[in-house]
RNA sequence: GGGCAAGUAGUCAAGUGGCCAACGACAACAGACUGUAAAUCUGUCCUCUUCGGAGUUCGGUGGUUCGAAUCCAUCCUUGCCCA
């Protein structure tokens, strides 16, 4: 497989440096991509680049994946309109070890010549001192050069830290670093790191005479232009503590048919053909969102795992899928499996006993609503159903509401799940 | 160090003594329609609320006033110009 015509049919392709293709045509590239490390979970986002080292090792050249236990200390003021808020070290140390954990799951490590590698570019500055810095660095890189750089010129109206603007320079010296004891030639990345791409091979060339590559992908944005990788709660984080494991399947499922064939080119290993192909069953019958359905199922099942990935689909088949009465016909046991911990909430089923106002229940007594007048707004706003029906602001929740006398299904809009337990 | 300008809800952005919890736009959430899609229309959108209201906001702090986001002083932050 080729590298580039990979990332070309995929639309994943930005920009390359001239020659970038022949070098990968004529020999097994070490190519690597930087990891900031400014929380505990790579997001969905991240997931872009770790596509591309793994398409970049199934097409035989040596994945590696920089993790900036150094540069995380800087902040990259690349696509960023204010300065940033430092991280403590301790916080920075844990962001990295939790990101070195999810890497290691896409990547085969142990494949001989092409095996991925994960470094860490705090080990090559933790001596590095900062006279030695800006004598064997900082004097090869003109001041104009740095200016020039647009995540420089978008700040100079709002004003930047000199800390910020130095980080060019110190990735620009990762690439060179690499590029010397490692042989890596070839950096990637979003297109917003180009800037920060060519100041290190800007440098490999002015100090060493030096060749080095950069090749960028595309930035993903939703068809209606809004940011990629958001939902409702806030961003997809492909720790299962922060984003369960339902959760990071629905977001893939409710994908739009404007998104999907996008997504699923950028996000599946599956080939050319049979995108295609999907995508033309997926126009034939459009409800059925086959795109969507196999673009969740590969995704979950790889940041995942399989079994995690089944239980995902099973809570969807109940709450989605299947009619009510199928739901009422499922053990407590098997409601319970399928909801994840933080929209099961547990009440006493005394309370029962006198009719429970539906309000405390769901803004109080459960977190489905953040607050009693939360509650009562949306409920008056038809927002709520109880086992799949409307209630209104006057509900009484009692005895015989109860599915197999123990639990009662909420519903706030049409998507979002809870299960209650009364006991 | 001196001069000028700016800082308003998640974001952008009006408001320049009472009619201000603060126009508008976007985002977000909920409803209708659908295919758990898009588009469209409706509602909510500082916090709490017994839905009657109550409480806390307009960079910080003090002040003027019956009354301040609006006036004054001072401090902080940022930009521009001068040194």
């Amino acid at each position: 497989m080729n590298f580039v015509e990979e990332l070309r049919w995929r639309n994943m392709l930005h920009d390359m440096m001239p020659g970038t293709e022949e070098l990968l045509s004529k020999e097994m590239v070490t190519g690597y991509i930087g990891f900031d490390p400014t929380a505990e979970s790579l997001g969905i986002g991240n997931m872009v680049q770790v596509m591309t080292l793994m398409h970049f090792q199934r097409c035989g050249h040596k994945p590696m994946a920089l993790i900036g236990g150094a540069t995380g200390r800087v902040g990259d003021p690349s696509g960023k309109s204010a300065e940033r808020s430092l991280l403590t070290i301790d916080e920075i140390q844990h962001n990295l070890d939790c990101q070195r954990k999810q890497l290691e799951k896409f990547l085969d490590f142990n494949c001989g010549a092409n095996a991925a590698e994960i470094v860490n570019n705090y080990d090559w500055f933790k001596d590095f001192s900062f006279l030695d810095f800006i004598r064997d660095v900082g004097k090869h890189i003109s001041i104009n050069y740095m200016l020039a750089k647009d995540s420089v010129q978008n700040r100079l109206e709002t004003g930047m830290s000199f800390t910020e603007f130095t980080y060019q320079l110190i990735q620009g010296y990762d690439f060179y670093w690499l590029w010397k004891n490692k042989g890596v030639k070839l950096q990637l990345g979003g297109s917003d790191q180009w800037g920060n791409i060519v100041t290190g091979t800007e440098l490999i060339r002015r100090k060493e005479s030096g060749e080095a590559f950069a090749a960028t992908t595309q930035l993903i944005k939703k068809a209606d232009g809004s940011k990629f990788g958001k939902s409702e709660s806030g961003n997809i984080w492909l720790d299962s503590r922060k984003t369960s494991v339902y959760k990071f399947y629905q977001f893939w499922l409710n994908a739009s048919d404007a998104d999907a064939p996008t997504l699923i080119r950028i996000f599946s290993l599956k080939n050319r053909q049979e995108i295609e192909s999907l995508e033309q069953e997926h126009a034939a019958a459009p409800h059925l969102r086959l795109l969507q359905k196999s673009l969740a199922e590969e995704v979950t099942a790889r940041v995942h795992s399989p079994n995690e990935l089944q239980r995902a689909q099973q809570t969807t088949d109940i709450l989605f899928g299947s009619s009510f009465e199928a739901f009422k016909e499922l053990s407590l046991q098997e409601v319970e499996d399928a909801f994840d911990a933080d929209v099961t909430f547990r009440i006493s089923k005394s309370l029962l006993t006198a009719g429970l106002d539906v309000v405390a229940m769901a803004g109080e007594m459960t977190s489905v609503y953040s607050s009693k007048g939360e509650a009562r707004k949306g409920i008056a706003g038809n927002g709520l159903s109880i086992n799949k029906e409307k209630v209104g602001v006057d509900k009484k929740v009692s005895e015989t509401d109860l599915l197999h006398n123990r639990f009662l299904l909420l519903q706030k809009g049409k998507k979002n799940y809870y299960l209650v337990i009364a006991e």
